[in-house]
DNA sequence: ACATTAAGTGATT
DNA sequence: AATCACTTAATGT
C-alpha cells in the first residue's frame, strides 16, 4: 500500500488546467491521493478489456481514443485534450467493467491519475466533481452523436477532414505525420480511399502531401 | 544499385 | 465505397 503524499505540485496542475475544481478540500484530497503520470508518444496508456484502475486529469499532451470492434479493427473516437477528462473511466471505474475501448498517448502526456475508489464518494460530498464529471458526459456525448452522424451516413470525406483537423489539433500543429494506411485503420476505411480524397483536398488547394506527411493549409484550426 | 514501404490509379463489384 | 492488381515514387541499406 503507496503511502499517500500531499503533493502541492498537483495543486498548481489543477489551478491551472482545471479551475473548475475550485474548491480547497476537493483539490487537497486530489493532491493527496493522486498521482502524476508520465506517457510517452505512441504508448497504450489503457488497453481493451483491461481494467481501470485510475482515473486520469489530462494536463498535458493529446490522448486519442479508439474503440475496437470483435474482428480486432479499430476505429477512432475522440481525442482528449488537456482539461479535458476520459468520460468511459467513470463509467469504468463505478461499475467495476472492464474497458471498452484503447487509449494510446497522441505525443508525450501527462496526467494526474486519481484511484477510482474516490469517484463515488466525491459525486456527493463536492458539488464542483459532480458538476465537472456530468459536463463532460454532456460534452462527449455531443461529441459521439456527432461522430456517429457522420458514420451513419458515410460521409467519407467529412470524417476525414474531420479526422485530420482533429489530428493536427491534438498534435499542435499544421502538419500531420501519418501514413494513408493508419488513417484508413483510425477510420476503418480503405486506404485507396484515404489516399483519393486526400488528392482531391490537394487539388482544391486545401492541404499539400507529401510521404508520411500532410500539411493543412487552412487557416482554420 | 537494390529492396522496402508509401502512395497513386484504373478496373471491377 | 471496398478490393484487386498494378505502377510510380520516396527512402533506407
Amino acid at each position: 500500500m503507496t503511502k499517500s503524499i500531499f503533493n502541492p505540485e498537483i495543486i498548481e496542475l489543477l489551478r491551472k488546467h482545471y479551475p473548475q475544481l475550485a474548491e480547497k478540500p476537493l483539490q487537497e484530497e486530489i493532491a493527496t491521493v493522486g498521482e502524476i503520470y508520465q506517457f510517452k508518444a505512441g504508448k497504450t496508456i489503457m488497453d481493451v478489456g483491461a481494467y481501470v484502475k485510475m482515473m486520469p486529469l489530462l494536463v498535458n499532451g493529446s490522448i486519442k481514443v479508439s474503440r475496437e470492434n470483435e474482428d480486432g479493427r479499430e476505429l477512432f473516437l475522440y481525442y482528449l485534450r488537456p482539461g479535458e477528462s476520459c468520460t468511459m473511466s467513470f463509467t469504468c471505474c463505478l461499475m467495476h467493467k472492464k474497458s471498452e475501448i484503447r487509449t494510446v498517448a497522441e505525443d508525450d502526456v501527462l496526467l494526474i491519475g486519481i484511484p477510482t475508489r474516490y469517484m463515488d464518494e466525491w459525486m456527493t460530498r463536492y458539488q464542483s466533481w459532480k458538476n465537472f464529471v456530468l459536463t463532460a458526459y454532456d460534452q462527449r456525448l455531443l461529441e459521439l452523436i456527432n461522430t456517429i452522424d457522420n458514420i451513419a451516413f458515410q460521409h467519407m470525406d467529412d470524417r476525414l477532414v474531420d479526422y485530420l483537423q482533429k489530428k493536427a489539433i491534438a498534435q499542435g500543429s499544421n502538419t500531420i505525420e501519418a501514413t494513408h494506411q493508419e488513417i484508413a485503420y483510425d477510420l476503418n476505411a480503405s486506404r485507396e480511399a484515404v489516399s483519393r480524397l486526400l488528392k482531391q483536398l490537394e487539388r482544391e488547394g486545401r492541404v499539400a502531401l507529401g510521404r508520411n506527411r500532410i500539411e493543412f493549409l487552412d487557416k482554420r484550426f
